[in-house]
DNA sequence: GAACAGCACTACAAAATACA
DNA sequence: TGTATTTTGTAGTGCTGTTC
């Protein structure tokens, strides 16, 4: 075989009947164009093309290898034309559920708006994603810092927690002050962030003291337990903006707590230049840009 | 469109370095 | 000590810009 390069100018030209225009459509010189015939009609060793005044036309030769080139080129093209839909066309997203259901849930309609062109396979699990196993181009995970190697992560949101419950809650159990939660009950009492919070504030008998049994492992089933009245949960607040504002929840302490965990952007390093990866990394960094606020 | 000079890039081999 | 990886130097290739 020729050197590709040769053909795919020979295809080209032999298509546009152009040096000229040849050139411009594959993004090189004229001059390299024409390099790249002569080298290919020496490799042949016949003309491909009859040069006139200010135009070629195809030669014997030309004429009977055009076709074949030409249609070969078309399945080419159509090849990588499908694979690029299949592949640059849909979004898989894999999120841990309260990010999932808190914010993206509400958003995503925004990004399918901004970019029509792709589409989005959105799941959602307790467990952060692992690009080894799992069939998704990016995650939303939690993190303290440390991410596998060869994953890039972007900060979305500061995991902050704080007490929240219902208005009712409060009054119920008469809560002024954080001391007055050691005597109310606690949604998932065993949440770490529930003794790192108080040892915040200064009280450090909570761990010491034994409440409940039921764990739940969201921050969205613990807030649908803290609304109905069940009891006060660790909470990040950001993400419940809503119901707080709507009174459904109240947080009743302005003290925010913090164990260095973030909520993240990941994917793998080798696809970050991925068309659908970057236009969503650019999307997603803004639209929550206010959470970070 | 063709020809040519000059430049930039690439491929390859050899040498140097790191590591088990 | 053998193998893998990285660095360096060099030759060849292909491109651009210019001129005809």
């Amino acid at each position: 075989m020729p050197p590709l390069t040769s053909v795919r100018a020979f295809e080209a030209v032999a298509r546009q009947l152009s040096f000229t225009r040849a050139a411009a459509e594959l993004g090189m010189s004229q001059a390299a164009v024409s390099y790249q015939i002569k080298l290919l009609e020496e490799r042949i060793g016949a003309a491909l093309f009859v040069r006139k005044a200010r135009q070629v036309e195809l030669s014997e030769v030309g004429q009977r290898l055009a076709p074949d080139v030409l249609q070969a080129f078309d399945i080419l093209r159509n090849s990588f034309v499908q694979t690029h839909q299949h592949v640059s066309g849909t979004l898989a997203i894999l999120s841990l559920p309260t990010f999932a259901t808190r914010w993206f849930a509400a958003n995503i309609g925004l990004f399918q708006v901004a970019h029509p062109d792709i589409a989005v396979r959105f799941n959602s699990r307790v467990e952060n994603v692992d690009f080894q196993k799992d069939m998704f181009d990016v995650g939303i995970i939690a993190s303290w810092g440390e991410l596998p190697e060869g994953v890039v992560g972007h900060e979305l949101l500061r995991a902050e927690f704080t007490p929240i419950m219902s208005g009712d809650f409060i009054e119920r159990h008469r809560i002024r002050e954080p001391r007055d939660l050691l005597r109310a009950p606690a949604i998932s009492p065993s949440d770490q962030w529930i003794g790192q919070w108080f040892a915040m504030m200064g009280i450090d008998d909570y761990p010491a003291m034994a409440r409940g049994v039921v764990t739940l492992d969201t921050q969205v089933l613990e807030a649908a337990a803290a609304g109905a009245g069940r009891g006060f949960a660790m909470i990040t607040p950001a993400l419940f903006r809503d119901d707080l504002a709507s009174g459904r929840l109240v947080q009743p302490f302005p003290e925010l707590g913090w164990d260095g965990c973030t909520y993240q952007l990941v994917y793998p390093q080798s696809r970050r230049n991925w068309t659908k990866v970057k236009v969503f990394r650019e999307w997603i960094l803004e639209a929550t840009s206010v959470l970070r606020a």
